[in-house]
DNA sequence: GTCTATAGGGGGATAGAC
DNA sequence: GTCTATCCCCCTATAGAC
């Protein structure tokens, strides 16, 4: 059994935040080591390069979202409940101040990003977009939801309101995530 | 009259595309003097911290987008019209490769911004919620547009998604941006 | 696994010559 | 208005002791 609270994982943690915080480009190693009062060096020890950090933190996320994904009570909710559910990953994102969701933090930095980390943050983005697509499509022909265009075209729709609002929320308040989340539903409703 | 292409505005220019592309933690003097064949001092002449510069390229959007609201052609245009012009702004910050709105880099580098930027950024979202929410409002009234909600939630969500979209187009493909803008444009049809 | 020490580069910014 | 030269800070990364 591998224990969840490891120096490694330690860092990611910190790491993500950071990132969701400051953006890729706004965080250092010193960020990192002085909130966990060891130096530099030891991050290094862990993640020789900050590339490798950064897909570590990509690579978890998508872990950790095919888990969500794959969850048993997943199997017992309605597309309704579904894409509520799926709406609160962003709100969980936005829980700790300041911060966005990971797409959106991956997008605004991808130029500046290392090789290596653009793939993963596209990978991350399909992974989304598929799932979401696919609730949209079985929701529709199940008559839960109500759109006209194609699914990939609405689900494109929907996590772009997600991640604008996640954004949004910066230089505004931080009710308007909940704003959009009920304007996309009720353009979803039949 | 002053000179459109004077050194200052070019520095602008290339400073906000620069933004655009990379974050505001993604650019530096040498990015912009090498580009103008110039050296690293001759920016500070005109800009003498990149704060100054920073909120340089804020106000002068501010002001263009004002300016935009006030032109002639806009009174001779119906809701939806207008509407699609709004939408335009978005297509144009798109044209050049890699770039997103400024919007949407604003607010992601929002927690790392020197407090005069964050200020003129506040003031720039609350430029586009205000005209946007204007709009829609009046647009209902007039019969052009329909939704529930008030008229501010759906500017928020209208926003929201365009800047997503801006910001998807990165880690996906351009087109995505016209998707949304299609699926906004049917979310608000009577 | 973590430390000290240090290398090597890039960042923003300033002084003073031209 | 632009240049050269320089300062000081922070960054990523490495070597070698403990």
């Amino acid at each position: 059994m591998t224990p969840i609270n490891d120096t490694k994982n330690q860092i990611i943690d910190l790491a993500e935040s950071l990132l969701l915080q400051r953006g890729y480009n706004g965080f250092s190693y010193t960020h990192i080591s002085s909130a966990l009062n060891v130096k530099n060096a030891a991050i290094h020890y862990h993640f020789p390069t900050k590339t490798e950090l950064g897909v570590a933190i990509i690579q978890r996320a998508r872990q950790q979202f095919e888990k969500w994904t794959l969850h048993p009570r997943m199997g017992s909710m309605g597309f309704a409940k579904k894409l509520d559910a799926f709406c609160g990953i962003f709100r969980d994102f936005l829980k700790f101040e300041g911060h966005v969701c990971l797409g959106s933090a991956l997008e605004h930095d991808f130029n500046t990003l290392p090789e290596k980390m653009q793939e993963e943050a596209k990978a991350f983005i399909a992974d989304f977009l598929i799932w979401l697509e696919k609730l949209l499509k079985e929701g529709r022909e199940a008559g839960s939801f109500s759109f006209s265009g194609t699914p990939k075209e609405q689900a494109v729709f929907v996590l772009a309101a997600l991640q604008g609002a996640s954004l949004m929320v910066r230089a505004t308040d931080t009710i308007y995530l909940d704003m959009a989340i009920r304007r996309i539903k009720q353009s979803l409703k039949k």
